[in-house]
RNA sequence: GGCGGCGUAGCCAAGUGGUAAGGCAGAGGUCUGCAAAACCUUUAUCCAUCGGUUCGAUUCCGAUCGCCGCCUCCA
C-alpha cells in the first residue's frame, strides 16, 4: 500500500518498522463538546486506514488519546458547575456513542491525557536537561531555535513574516513568537492542577500527544494521523518535543484528512451549517449513511458535504444490500461459473488497487459497484451457480470489513401476521383480483412493509 | 502579506500527455397484472477563462477569475 506522507510530500509504500504490527497514533478528540461531522470525517478515515491495514493482514496497535484538560474544558467545566471528571467523562461518552453509530471501530487503548501526568513530566525532564526549555512566570517553555528541523513537517520557515504580524507577544512572556508552552502555571482559583518540578499547573496541549503516543507505541513509530489542521502547529511542535527527547526519529508516516465543506462552505456555527452527527441522525439520516458519504471521497481531498448526498448515499447503500440480500437468497444448482470467478477476482483487484493507491475510496467503491452490476448480469443469464455463492458473500464480506457501511444482514423475521396478509393477497393475485392485491400492499407499506414478487415467491422488508 | 490546495455533467466525484471511472437524480426499454427489485441503453465533442509548449492537453507551463485551507484555538 502507497501512502501520501506529508512529511516528505511524496507517495511511498507503507511497511510497518517492525515486523507485522503497525503501530498508530490518532489524535482523539478535545471533549468540551458534541463532536461535528467534520471531526468525524477525520475519525472515519482513521478508521478506514486502520480496517485496511488488517485487510491487508497487519497487525494494528491504534492509539486515540481523549484530551481532557484544556483551556475549552476549563471554560466548560466552570460554565457547567461540574467537576473536571463528571464534565470531560460525559463528552466523552457522548463522542464513544458517535463512534459507535458511525461503525467506528474502537483503538487498542484510548489514554485520557489527565492519567499521563508523570510521562508528560518525564519528558519536561528530559528537555530542560538537553537545553530545550525556558522558565517564565512559572511555565515552561519550549524553545524552537533549539531544535534545527522545525518546521519540516509544515514547511513554514521560522523567519516567516509571523513575529512582526503580533506584537503583542511579549505578554506570553515567550521569547520567541512561535515558542509553546509545555507547562502552564496555575493561576486562577478553581483551575484544575497537577504539582510537578516546574511548579503547580497543567501540561500544554502537544505535550500531552507526545507522552501518550511514545508511552504505548515507543519513541520512534509508524503512522500518526489527524486533521490537515493540526500540521501547525500541533504536530510540528509533537515533533519538536519527542525529537528534542529523544534523539530519534519520531514518526515515520504523517496522514493528515483533509477538511470537510458544506454546501460548498467552511463549516461554522454561525453560518447556520454546522451540523452534529446525533442532529443528521435525529433529522432521520441513517448513521451508516453519513458514514458512506464521509468515506466516499478520499481522505486528503476536501470533501463538499451536501445534505442531497446523504439521501444518495442512503440509495446507494440500499443498492448493495438489495444485492447482497439476492446473492444470498439465491436457491439454484450448484457449480461455479469461470465468469463469475473472474467477475471476483476484477472486483477483488479493483478495490484493492483503488485502496492501495493512497485509500482512494472512490475508486475503490467504483469498483464495488462494478462488482454488484456484473454478478447481476450473470445471475440474470443464469451464469451462476451456488458455488459462486459464497465467493460472492465473501468478496463482498471482506470488502465491508473495510467500508464498514453495510451492517448485518436483517434476518428475514417470521410475522404470522404480515405472512397471512400476504397470503391472502397472493390468493387475490391468483384470481386476478388486484385491486384487492394492491389494497393489500397499500395497507402493509403505510406500516412500512415493503413487498417484491420474486420468481421465488413474495419477499418483503422493513422501509 | 507569506505558504499550500482546488475549480470535471443537475448534484457528489475519480482520473489521465492520446481523446472523460463510479454514485445520486433524469429519460427510454426488458421483466411484472401493476409495482418493487434487477438488468440494459441513454445524459460532458468536453474537464473555470485566456494564452503557451507539444504531432496531440482536461492532464505540463504562464496569466486571469472564483472557492478553500494553514500562518492564532480548531478535524
Amino acid at each position: 500500500m502507497k501512502l501520501r506522507n506529508t512529511l516528505t510530500r511524496t507517495l511511498e509504500e507503507f511497511k510497518p518498522l517492525e515486523g507485522n504490527t503497525v503501530r498508530m497514533y490518532a489524535c482523539g478528540p478535545t471533549v468540551y463538546d458534541y463532536g461535528h461531522i467534520g471531526n468525524f470525517r477525520t475519525f472515519v478515515s482513521v478508521d478506514v486506514l486502520r480496517r485496511y491495514l488488517k485487510y491487508l493482514g497487519y497487525q494494528v496497535r491504534h492509539i486515540m488519546n481523549i484530551t481532557d484538560i484544556e483551556d475549552k474544558i476549563i471554560r466548560g467545566m466552570l460554565a457547567s458547575g461540574k467537576s473536571l471528571e463528571e464534565f470531560t467523562e460525559f463528552y466523552t461518552q457522548e463522542f464513544l456513542k458517535d463512534c459507535d453509530a458511525l461503525n467506528i471501530q474502537r483503538p487498542e487503548v484510548m489514554p485520557y491525557a489527565t492519567k499521563h501526568l508523570p510521562q508528560m513530566i518525564q519528558i519536561m525532564k528530559r528537555l530542560a536537561d538537553s537545553g530545550h526549555t525556558y522558565e517564565s512566570e512559572g511555565s515552561l517553555y519550549y524553545s524552537i531555535s533549539s531544535f534545527p528541523g522545525y518546521g519540516k513537517l509544515s514547511g513554514l520557515k521560522l523567519e516567516g513574516n509571523i513575529a512582526g504580524a503580533r506584537v503583542d507577544v511579549d505578554e506570553y512572556d515567550k521569547a520567541d513568537a512561535r515558542d509553546f508552552v509545555l507547562w502552564k502555571a496555575a493561576k486562577e482559583e478553581g483551575e484544575p492542577r497537577w504539582p510537578s518540578p516546574f511548579g503547580e499547573g497543567r501540561p500544554g496541549w502537544h505535550l500531552e500527544c507526545s507522552a501518550m503516543s511514545m508511552e504505548y507505541l515507543g519513541e520512534s513509530f509508524d503512522i500518526h494521523c489527524g486533521g490537515v489542521d493540526l500540521i501547525f502547529p500541533h504536530h510540528e511542535n509533537e515533533i519538536a518535543q519527542s525529537e528534542g527527547a529523544t534523539g530519534k526519529p519520531f514518526v515515520r508516516f504523517w496522514v493528515h484528512t483533509e477538511f470537510l465543506l458544506v454546501e460548498g462552505e467552511k463549516m461554522a456555527k454561525s453560518k447556520g451549517n454546522y451540523h452534529t452527527v446525533r442532529q443528521l441522525i435525529e433529522q432521520g439520516n441513517s448513521p451508516m449513511a453519513i458514514r458512506y458519504l464521509l468515506l466516499s471521497v478520499p481522505y486528503r481531498t476536501q470533501l463538499n458535504f451536501v445534505l442531497d448526498g446523504l439521501r444518495g448515499a442512503e440509495t446507494a447503500l440500499e443498492g448493495l444490500r438489495n444485492f447482497r440480500r439476492r446473492v444470498a437468497d439465491f436457491e439454484g444448482a450448484v457449480g461455479s461459473h469461470p465468469r463469475v470467478q473472474e467477475i471476483v477476482t476484477r472486483a477483488r483487484e479493483g478495490f484493492e488497487a483503488g485502496m492501495n493507491d493512497d485509500l482512494n475510496t472512490s475508486k475503490a467503491l467504483a469498483a464495488v459497484f462494478e462488482f454488484r452490476r456484473d454478478v447481476n448480469t450473470a445471475m440474470d443469464a443464469g451464469d451462476f451457480g451456488g458455488d459462486d455463492q459464497g465467493v460472492v458473500l465473501e468478496l463482498l464480506a471482506r470488502i465491508d470489513s473495510v467500508l464498514g457501511v453495510l451492517g448485518e444482514e436483517q434476518e428475514q423475521m417470521l410475522d404470522p401476521e404480515i405472512e397471512s396478509k400476504i397470503e391472502e393477497r397472493n390468493s387475490a393475485r391468483r384470481n386476478r383480483n388486484f385491486d384487492k392485491a394492491d389494497q393489500i400492499r397499500k395497507e402493509l407499506a403505510g406500516r412500512g412493509i415493503i413487498l417484491e414478487d420474486t420468481p421465488q415467491g413474495t419477499k418483503w422488508k422493513r422501509k
